[in-house]
RNA sequence: GGCAACGUAGCUCAGCGGCAGAGCGGGCGCUUCAUAAGCGCUAGGUCGCAGGUUCGAAUCCUGCCGUUGCCA
């Protein structure tokens, strides 16, 4: 019986391109739990989309002088062309900035207000006299007590890494025109978290089966107690409070952020669906969500959101797995969009192919601890694994078959030999399904790429290019075999390599397309005529790859803010 | 400062109580259908450091060093 998978992935601030982390932690691995599942015969909604409140935007339009909204605008449209290239198989990539999120948004809001949820607390806010505005905290730069560093700003300082207050501060001032701010009382609201603990710690009994540095980091912050958090915020760019006389405060970005999964789901079934009762499916008690993050948003999808759904009251489905990745290096040092220290994937994807990012990608990916992708490592998994192993395997195969069988499907069945690997193929498909199910992506893909040795080591042991030449029969069982193969590793790797495989679907003579063909291997009919093959992927050129990218790499470094 | 992880072969990473593993790179050989691709053999490691538990520790515990994330 097919199950209803949601399939939720963090939301991208849109403040900036799309780098190989974002894609490595969350996106990438969502995709290929996607495509599988789709493939697997299960019902997916697969939704996010842009951030459009975070802090990040406010400071770049700030800098830039125009609106969040210009900035939000042309980073979201950029995220939908990366999705496009990479191949992301979104049902909905949405953003936060749309009439629908901001009603169920704000709806949250007073179904929490009304249940005595939300109380009013006052605080004390940075005010700026000369701007006539409250500014976040990160705006606001002074001399650290600490370490008497002098651009240390509101909330945290660089230079000793400790969490600030920005009343802390020695001479405070804005970091937009150098004023010194005042301190302002200002109510506004907390949230009842520490409601919901004991009803967390008793959800999260059972949650065995997660990642052990999700689950030990989710069951350590409870156990420190679950604080009340404020809601709202004086901003001038988010979402309001729904309450006369509060329009000027705005619902905190992260509480507002994470209802976009919800939010979403509901945008999709009315606009994408045509049925507005759609979406709740996959939020009823028999759906199964899945979160796709980075290790920083832990607690937000663990311990926040499943509060806040349980405070909503309506049963909605809480989390059944959040595969948190841990974060992806770039030639030995952390990313950074301020000192431009990133692979962006518009330049990616202008320059090279996509599955080649994907798999590279896919066989690094951080499921257990932070990873490394370096440029020298990208072209010798292209060159040797996708190209030598995986697609030499297929264009020996194929240009063989065209050679000496005039591309035609030889009518045959494998021997004893060739009915072992048949077997393997079946095996394979069953273990890469289970590894990917519960997203130990590398290991599933691990599969794939060992059946695909086995292939050309079988093809070295039947050496049909000697058998054609006294034996055409055993020539076509080895060769009917081998298909076989290849038509496995074109379903194994349709998730990880979309396409790839649909190239391979068409070469292989058959039509439709690979992800619709089920999770099994359906090998050409025998007497097909199969078109000229070509080469799947493309060898990279060393010297070529390091030369451009390492000269790209920190050029053009921005350090007077931090995004 | 508190919490949670990570530190394993030249590189990238598995393993997480029972003889230290894979891929790549290095060395040697086989093959020639194939994108100078493929296959086999081989060398290479005080499993961060120091203690402890155990018949037995890369694996469990403690401390330290280094890295990362979250929180204060």
């Amino acid at each position: 019986m097919p199950e209803n998978i949601l399939i939720a992935v963090a939301w991208p601030y849109a403040n900036g391109p799309l780098h190989l982390g974002h894609i490595a932690g969350a996106y990438l691995p969502a995709d290929i739990f996607a495509r599988f599942h789709r493939m697997a015969g299960n019902n997916v909604l697969m939704v996010s989309g842009s951030d459009a409140h975070g802090t990040p935007i406010t400071l770049r339009a700030d800098r830039e002088g125009v609106t969040p909204r210009e900035i939000h605008d042309r980073f979201h449209q950029g995220f939908l062309e990366s999705w496009q290239g990479l191949g992301i198989s979104w049902d909905l990539f949405t953003t936060t900035e749309t009439e629908n999120h901001y009603r169920i948004a704000q709806d949250f809001f007073t179904r929490f207000h009304e249940n005595g949820l939300l109380y009013e607390t006052e605080s004390s806010v940075p005010y700026s006299p000369s701007q006539n505005r409250y500014l976040p905290d990160r705006y606001i730069v002074g001399t650290c007590p600490h370490c008497d560093s002098d651009s240390a700003r509101g909330d945290q300082c660089d230079s000793c890494g400790r969490t600030l207050d920005p009343r802390e501060l020695v001479n405070p001032r804005s970091s937009i025109d150098g004023s010194a701010p005042e301190f302002r009382s200002r109510t506004h609201f907390m949230m009842r978290f520490s409601r919901f603990e004991d009803h967390l710690k008793e959800w999260l009994r059972d949650k065995t089966h997660w990642r052990p540095q999700v689950l030990n980091f989710t069951n350590g912050f409870l156990a420190q107690g679950l604080k009340d958090r404020a809601y709202t915020r004086d901003l001038e760019w988010g979402i309001p409070v729904p309450l006369d006389g509060w329009e000027d405060r705005r619902i905190y970005v992260w509480f507002e952020a994470v209802i976009g999964y919800l939010s979403a789901s509901v945008q999709w079934a009315r606009e994408v669906k045509g049925d507005p009762e759609a979406w709740r499916a996959w939020w009823g008690a028999d759906a199964r969500p899945y979160y796709f993050i980075g290790k920083d948003n832990i607690t937000f999808h663990t311990i926040i959101w499943p509060a806040m759904l349980m405070a909503y009251g309506e049963g909605l489905a809480l989390p059944e797995d959040v595969p948190a990745n841990e974060f992806l290096n770039l030639e030995g040092y952390q990313l950074s969009t301020s000192r431009n220290w990133a692979v962006w994937a518009p330049e990616y994807l202008a320059n090279y192919d996509a599955d080649a990012l994907r798999y590279v990608l896919s066989a690094t990916m951080p499921e257990t601890s932070d990873s490394e992708f370096t440029w020298p490592d990208y072209v010798r998994r292209v060159n040797t694994e996708l190209v030598g192993t995986y697609g030499n395997l297929v264009h020996r195969t194929l240009t063989f078959l065209q050679r000496f069988f005039d591309g035609v499907v030889p009518d045959a069945e494998p021997d004893a030999a060739g009915a072992r690997l048949t077997a393997r193929v079946a095996e394979a498909l069953e273990e890469a399904a289970a590894h990917i199910a519960a997203c130990r992506f590398r290991a599933g893909l691990g599969v794939a790429m060992i059946l695909a040795q086995d292939g050309n080591r079988y093809l070295d042991d039947r050496a049909p290019w000697r058998t054609i030449r006294e034996d055409r029969d055993e020539t076509a069982r080895t060769l009917v075999t081998i298909l076989g193969v290849i038509a496995g590793l074109k379903t194994l790797l349709a998730p990880y390599l979309p396409f790839s495989s649909q190239r391979l679907q068409t070469m292989l003579g058959l039509s439709g397309s690979a992800q619709d063909g089920g999770w099994t291997a359906t090998t050409p009919a025998a007497g097909t005529r199969l078109p000229q093959p070509e080469a799947l992927f493309a060898k990279l050129d060393e010297e070529q790859v390091l030369a451009r990218e390492m000269a790209n790499l920190g050029v053009g470094a921005d350090n007077e803010t931090r995004a």
